[in-house]
Parts: C-alpha cells; sequence; structure tokens
DNA sequence: AAAGAGCACAACCGCAGACCA
DNA sequence: TTGGTCTGCGGTTGTGCTCTT
C-alpha cells in the first residue's frame, strides 16, 4: 500500500532542534503524554515532521537518559548483545535502560565497529539469523536453534557480567515490579519507592535528568531576558551552541549519569520561573487527570518493549543477581510454553 | 597558525508492522 | 478484508569538533 509521508516537506523544519523547540514539545508532552506524535505539530505550532519530535523526545529529551561515556561494562554488554542479536538496537537498548538505542548504534558505529564489526558482518549475530529464518524452518529445527541462541545468550551475557554486575542491573532486579517497564517508568517507581542509597542514586539518575532539560530551559530563558548581541537565540541557534548544549551531559559524566552541565554552573544556582520549573517536573505525569491515562499508559509501554526472548533473559539475569535458580533454569524451560510465542 | 582528516553524534530517511475504521 | 494512519526501527547522512600534520 502507498503511504503518505509523515507529513509535508513544505515548511518542515530540520536540522538541529533550538531551545525554543525544547521547551515547546516537553512543555507540550508534559501536559498531554507522549504519543499521538502527529498532533504534535499541529497543537504546538512547532515546524517540525511527527517523527522529528518523537525523535527528538526519545533520544533527546525523554527523562532518564545518560549520554555519553560508555561504561566498560555497558560496551561489554553491548559488544556480546550486538553479537547476540545483531544490529537490533532497540532490543540491545532493552538492556542499557538508560541509553537509546541511537545512542548505541553511535557508539557501536563509532567505537566498537571497527574492533568488533567482523562479527556481525560475518553473520554471527544469532539473533539475526534466529528471527529472520525461523519461518522457513520446520518447528523442530527453529526450536533447537532456539536452544542454541539461548545457549550463546547465556554465554554471553554470562561473559558479560563476569566483570561485576551493571548498578542498573542491580538496582532493577530489587524492583522486579519494574524489570520490564522501561526506564521512565522504573526511574519513576525506583524514585517513588525506593529507600536509602540505592533511592538516592536512582534518584539522582532521574533528577540529573530533569536537570538537564531544566538548565538547558534556563539557559535559554537567560539567554532570551538579555539577548547576547550575536542575537544568539534564533531559529537558527549556531551548531557549536547546539553541541554544547547536546554534549552538556557527556563529558565526565560519570558522577552524573545523564550530566550535569558545567557551563551552566551559574544557571544552577538560579531558581526556575514558576511555569518553567513545572515544566520539568515529570513526576507530574504520575499525578495527571485521569483524562491523561492513556498517554502516561503509553509512555510507559513504548519506553521499552522487551521481546519475549529478551524478557526470558532478562528474567534469567535477575534472577542470577538475586541468586536466583541460575542461567540453567533458562535451558529448562519450556519451549512450548515460553518460547514458542517468540516470534 | 592553518588546513585537512578523522571522529562523534544529532537528526533524517524510508521501510515494516501494528492498529483502527 | 481492505486501506489509511501512526509508530518503531535500523541505516544513513550532515555537520561541528578535535586531532594531526
Amino acid at each position: 500500500m502507498g503511504r503518505s509521508p509523515c507529513c509535508d516537506k513544505i515548511g518542515v523544519k530540520k536540522g538541529p532542534w533550538t531551545p525554543e523547540e525544547d521547551i515547546i514539545l516537553v512543555t507540550y508532552i508534559q501536559q498531554h503524554g507522549p504519543g499521538n506524535w502527529r498532533a504534535v505539530p499541529a497543537h504546538t505550532g512547532l515546524r517540525r515532521c511527527s517523527k522529528s519530535c518523537r525523535l527528538r523526545w526519545t533520544n533527546y529529551l525523554r527523562p532518564g537518559i545518560r549520554r555519553g561515556n560508555f561504561s566498560d561494562k555497558e560496551e561489554k554488554l553491548i559488544i556480546h548483545l550486538q553479537a547476540l542479536l545483531g544490529n537490533r538496537w532497540a532490543a540491545i537498548a532493552s538492556y542499557l535502560p538508560e541509553r537509546t538505542d541511537n545512542d548505541i548504534k553511535n557508539y557501536w558505529n563509532t567505537h566498537l565497529k571497527k574492533k568488533f564489526g567482523k562479527v556481525g558482518e560475518d553473520g554471527v549475530g544469532a539473533g539475526a539469523v534466529s528471527s529472520d529464518s525461523h519461518q522457513s524452518m520446520s518447528k523442530g529445527q527453529w526450536e533447537r536453534r532456539l536452544q542454541t541462541d539461548i545457549h550463546m545468550a547465556k554465554q554471553a551475557l554470562r561473559e558479560a557480567l563476569s566483570m561485576e554486575t551493571p548498578a542498573f542491573m542491580t538496582e532493577v532486579g530489587k524492583q522486579p515490579s519494574s524489570s520490564h517497564s522501561g526506564e521512565f517508568n522504573s526511574v519513576l517507581t525506583r524514585s517513588q519507592t525506593m529507600s536509602s542509597s540505592s533511592a538516592a542514586a536512582a534518584a539522582a539518575t532521574y533528577a540529573s535528568s530533569a536537570e538537564n532539560i531544566s538548565r538547558l530551559l534556563q539557559g535559554w530563558m537567560r539567554n532570551t531576558e538579555t539577548p547576547a548581541p550575536s542575537g544568539r537565540v534564533s531559529t537558527t541557534r549556531s551548531s557549536s551552541e547546539s553541541t554544547q548544549l547536546s554534549s552538556n551531559n557527556t563529558p565526565g559524566d560519570s558522577a552524573c549519569s545523564g550530566g550535569a552541565a558545567p557551563t551552566t554552573t551559574a544557571a544552577n544556582d538560579r531558581v526556575a520561573p514558576g511555569g518553567l520549573h513545572s515544566v520539568v517536573r515529570f513526576e507530574s505525569f504520575s499525578s495527571a487527570p485521569p483524562t491523561e491515562e492513556n498517554s502516561r499508559r503509553r509512555l510507559f509501554q513504548e519506553e521499552t518493549k522487551p521481546t519475549p526472548l529478551s524478557l526470558l533473559l532478562e528474567t534469567w539475569l535477575l534472577d542470577a543477581e538475586e541468586g536466583g535458580p541460575g542461567p540453567e533454569a533458562l535451558l529448562g524451560m519450556s519451549l512450548d510454553n515460553n518460547t514458542v510465542e517468540l516470534f
């Protein structure tokens, strides 16, 4: 069937997002929740494609995102998951709750592909093979293939985790209810339910993300209050500014996991204007009126949708972290009961 | 100091599948 | 069942920044 373009190309702006656009988008999503992206440009007046809005939100503005500085554990996990799953970045991203698929993809392409790219190119990526070819196999064949895949998954993940369990895994593992519900939900859940140090860490992750937007907005507000002589706040924000905003949380963010903005230290001391403050209070999602229930549900649903296989693996991971039945239990699972519905 | 090369990453493009009337 | 719409995903591109010569 023919596809209509997601938006008419006329009058649609491209290129880097300006702080003004970010504010508009964040404000709209804060009020209506993500989803129904088609309506976003129409309702906000943004001259952006709906896809662009969604991408901007999911890859940059969404709370709980950590950017830059992949840790060794994350890198190792990515390498193994890529070998296992192929270039299924969304699936890989589901195991790195604070990372976006785009981020992981970029990291792979720029950092890891040279070192490990041959693995994927040789078609060793088991997941890619299994998912594409199972239809042509008999049930018995692809079940055996699945068994092999699961075995590979076990090995890969065990190897990846043999170094040290990533903090987020441990945290998630302590929160069974949040293990499948995506980062936003898990962040909210954690910030609401966790206690003591782990709660503080989780809250820091969440808060730092909100702070990113807050600082971004604050910086913009300040600049609009006192326009720079160069007229920097224009629809064609300089790329360097864009980069600065985009990378505020990148360098050395190991302590801020989501990134403080070293260049906006002064802004940190500012008290955001009331309305602006509310913009970045994403907790308000949880107290939104019932009419927004669907939007919020969609938000949580779309954040992370692990495949059934990933659910199995995740279950195994979490069980292993808690001293559970161990990886062998995964193989012991009934294919009929659990894995036939994988695809 | 300047120019070119390479790198990093945000954003765009197009396809595929889910959903709905 | 069919066709239109929306969303997710992976590949690719564009551009600014950093490094090297």
